[in-house]
RNA sequence: GGGCCCGUGGUCUAGCUGGUUAUGACGUCGCCUUUACGAGGCGAAGGUCAUGCGUUCGAAUCGCAUCGGGCCCA
């Protein structure tokens, strides 16, 4: 046996990436019909970088798939890019430095997709690195044919059975991006702003209401008070004119309206926020539209139409002020809801925009949450409370140039909805024609296409069935759906997670998987968070390229599901570590299993020691990775790899396997011990460290074992009958023993090798009858000539079982 | 404002269905070339388990409150 004396990760690690791309390794088998595990993790997006958050989130699943196919389950762990949207959009005018709006459509959507695939195929190359074991073959982008496929069907679908519905409604806006957005796309930011305190007038006399936005005054429908408010208890039931515009608005009581905030009495218009969307919808209020869908004031706000909102908000206030009417003015800083994408305040505009009608569904969806099972459980109530707070319908419709086309035409003389037959799909109804020839409504010929787009969310919701082939191979379908685990990350229960449930509801009447893992998020040293702004991001290609993807993996596996981990230098440097000694320890193993041909007659003591443990270990690693928790695992088998094999085992079984003079029988129980044991060991970590595990395997249990691969040999199965409680008490007092004299020697400034004559130990009979079967192996491991039983005086204790040990020199 | 999570030696962390002396790593210090590994081994120092009150024979662990940090949502 030839084993080099040093592993160099690098060149190993792109060296079984590509074997078992080559072999085919990690290739699904439909006619497999072994139980399925499947995975659905998040698509990345094309318009990002991989970040060592990433790293770490798919590493984790990674090892849970990796552990799982050493079962013998059938492995289904397709991979997708997410291209699709607003955010590739903005990706590739930033990336080309041209606008979507210099273009025609077309052209700015072929730019899109060249992009992409130039982003795609670094993004493959950066998730290969991390030694993730996918089958590269079932990958999907979410803008090719077969998503854009299965996100129409999805939508039709809907549309079919009365879920998809078109409204004129108030609608989240973002006016830069010049689109409507979901509810979850947006945030709140603190901002400074300005609170006026302006003159309304009621029956002559003045009404002062503070707001921070004066450009809404021509939008202005009511103005609203605290019930329980005495100052405005009288003004009930009257009228207040709008300063500036001259028109009249009810005065009105909402428990909404805060008494403490300004000067207790609010305006409402159509609309600044969401609370004046759901007064205009309580109240039954008049909508006037005063901004239009890039943020410029419309017809309705007089001569102050045209101006964009900040200019106009400036304008007004200065007349306002040139008029009297404005009495005070404070600085204030507030939340203010703007687009996450791009940091502008939203809007609430009146538009018609495509819906999934879901408000009525909250019960099935909290229904839906708790038949998953949750890991770790308590990410559960995130889920929940976004159900209980939704407040609007899905709007999926989106006014942007790239995106998976609604597959539909309205009549023009009707609005009568023509939806795409099935066998056309995927259409652009741009460049195709309906499926019918006339509006079987008002029997006219003529259809506009729709030129809305579908939100990203709408496909990205659709990964378990994109994957699963849906409504496309129904024998594919029945055996994989719903999928076993998905892999999410706490940022995005509230809407992946969330949106691939109700589409899995709505489509399948099923939550789409058994089990979900939420992974947190990776901090800096200094545990903050990362980010651009701060300076503080970790790469992990440099990662890999300076201490190699086994050792990332090692310390990704270190985080619990659901907690946060800092990146730290030291915690990789571990790694190097741990792969380092797992290398030598194997290398020593390996140069005395040459030749070694399984065979022994009986164990001793300190070998069965090793082995009960070992299978206890065996037991706690499955029982863990069971739960998804890897990085029990991770610690279980580092710490008894590392001390109880390493440090005390290793040096016990030394003198049997050099020493003739210890007999055959003695080496191969060694030989046997050590054979199983280093195979048992390297399984357990070839979830977490699988390039190294695949270089040791290959140098000597692959051909032992016949196996191509350890990724798909055996998983180690505990053995009750190897717990041996006995032997572990034994070897337990003889470490307690081995430990105590090396501490000896090192309080006595010798070396561990040095020789004593005898160690005397002074311990009762059955003790005494213990330790007898160790004897030898103590002898040999302590360098000690003698070791004898007997009532001398004694000068050590030992640190666990309290023996009273004599060490002479 | 609401929900959830977290506070354990200098740093990171295990334990948290209550029960000997609180786990391990990093760092610090001392000693030592064990025929695998000095990228190693053997040791030492270092903790009022955030604070307070309570439940209990017994609390890092359970309950309440306070303080501090984080995330999600208003």
């Amino acid at each position: 046996m030839n084993i080099p004396k040093r592993y160099d990760a690098k060149e190993a690690e792109s060296k079984w990436q590509a074997f078992w791309e080559a072999k085919g390794i990690y290739k699904f088998n439909p006619e497999n019909n072994s139980p399925v595990f499947s995975l659905d993790t998040p698509p990345p997006t094309v318009s990002g970088e991989m970040h060592i958050g990433h790293a770490m989130a798919y590493i984790q699943a990674d090892t849970v798939m990796r552990f799982q196919r050493m079962l013998g389950k059938s492995i289904f762990y397709p991979f997708g890019f997410d291209d699709n949207g607003l955010a590739t959009e903005l990706y590739v005018e930033k990336k080309t430095g041209r606008l979507a709006e210099e273009m025609s459509r077309q052209e700015f959507v072929e730019l899109c997709l060249k992009e992409s695939e130039i982003a795609e195929k670094r993004l493959h190359e950066d998730w290969k690195s991390l030694g993730i074991s996918p089958d590269w073959d079932i990958s999907y982008r979410t803008t090719d044919e077969w998503c854009r496929k299965t996100s129409q069907r999805s939508f039709i679908h809907l549309y079919k059975m009365g879920r998809a519905y078109r409204k004129y409604e108030p609608t989240v806006w973002c006016p830069k991006c010049g689109t409507a957005i979901a509810q979850v796309e947006t945030e709140d930011k603190t901002l400074s702003s300005v609170l006026y305190d302006i003159t309304f007038k009621v029956e002559g006399a003045d009404l002062l209401i503070a707001t921070s936005r004066p450009e809404l005054l021509p939008a202005c429908v009511s103005v609203f008070y605290h019930p329980s408010d005495e100052r405005y208890k009288k003004y009930k039931g009257k009228m207040a004119t709008v300063p500036l515009f001259g028109h009249e608005v009810p005065i009105m009581e909402d428990e909404e309206a805060d008494p403490e905030s300004g000067t207790g009495i609010v305006m409402c218009c159509t609309a600044g926020d969401s609370t004046d969307v759901e007064w205009w919808k309580t109240h039954k209020l008049p909508w006037i539209s005063v901004i239009d869908e890039r943020g410029r004031m419309k017809e309705a706000a007089g001569k102050y139409a045209g101006m964009y909102i900040k200019k106009a908000r400036k304008a007004i206030v200065e007349d306002l002020a040139e008029q009297g009417l404005l009495k005070g003015k404070e600085e204030i800083s507030h939340n203010v809801n703007v687009h996450e994408r791009c940091g502008t305040a939203v809007e609430y505009i009146m538009t018609k925009q495509w819906f999934i009608k879901y408000l009525d569904l909250k019960e099935l969806f909290l229904d839906a949450g708790a038949q998953l099972n949750w890991y770790p459980s308590y990410m559960k109530s995130r889920y929940d409370n976004w159900v209980k707070g939704l407040k609007w319908d899905w709007c999926i419709s989106r006014q942007r140039y790239y995106g998976i086309s609604f597959p539909v035409w309205y009549c023009e003389e009707c609005d009568y909805v023509v939806v795409a037959d099935d066998k056309d799909l995927p259409v652009d109804p741009s460049e195709a024609t309906p499926p019918i020839d006339k509006c079987p409504k008002c029997g006219c010929d003529r259809f506009k296409p729709e030129q809305d787009v579908l939100d990203t969310w709408a496909t990205s919701s659709l990964t378990p069935q994109i994957a699963t082939r849906w409504k496309e191979d129904d024998a594919f379908f029945n055996k994989l759906y719903p999928m076993s685990l998905r892999s999410n990350g706490h940022d995005i229960i509230t809407f992946w997670l969330f949106n691939t449930v109700v589409k899995g509801l709505l489509h399948e009447n099923k939550v789409p998987w058994k089990d979900v893992i939420i992974n947190g998020f990776v901090l800096d040293p200094k545990r903050e968070k990362m980010s651009k702004s701060k300076g503080n991001i970790i790469k992990p290609k440099a990662t890999i390229e300076r201490y190699s993807a086994d050792a990332l993996r090692f310390w990704a596996c270190s985080a619990k599901l659901g907690e946060d981990l800092p990146y730290e230098e030291k915690e990789i440097r571990r790694g190097v570590k741990m792969i380092n000694k797992l290398w030598n320890a194997s290398k020593f193993t390996l140069l005395h299993l040459d030749g070694y041909d399984l065979k022994y007659n009986c164990l001793e003591v300190a070998d069965r020691w090793l082995l009960s443990k070992l299978n206890r270990v065996i037991g706690e690693c499955t029982a863990s990775f069971n739960d998804y928790e890897f990085s029990t695992v991770k610690k279980v088998i580092e710490n008894f790899f590392w001390h109880t094999f390493c440090d005390v085992y290793l040096e016990i079984v030394k003198d049997r396997l050099y020493n003739p003079e210890r007999g055959e029988e003695a080496k191969r129980s060694a030989q046997y011990t050590l054979y199983v044991a280093l195979q048992a060991m390297l399984k357990m970590m070839a979830p977490i460290m699988p390039h190294i595990t695949e270089e040791i395997y290959h140098a000597y249990f692959a051909e032992k074992e016949n196996c191509k691969s350890i990724h798909i040999s055996k998983w180690p199965e505990m053995d009750e009958d190897t717990i041996d409680e006995e032997a572990e008490e034994m070897g337990d007092k003889a470490e307690d023993v081995i430990s105590a004299v090396r501490k000896y020697k090192t309080l006595n400034k010798k070396a561990l090798n040095s020789e004593v004559s005898r160690i005397l130990i002074n311990c009762d009979n059955a003790t005494e009858k213990q330790l007898e079967g160790t004897c030898d192996d103590l002898k040999a491991t302590l360098h000690a000539k003698a070791i004898e039983f007997g009532d001398a005086e004694d000068n050590i204790i030992t640190e666990k079982y309290e023996l009273k040990l004599r060490v002479d020199w």
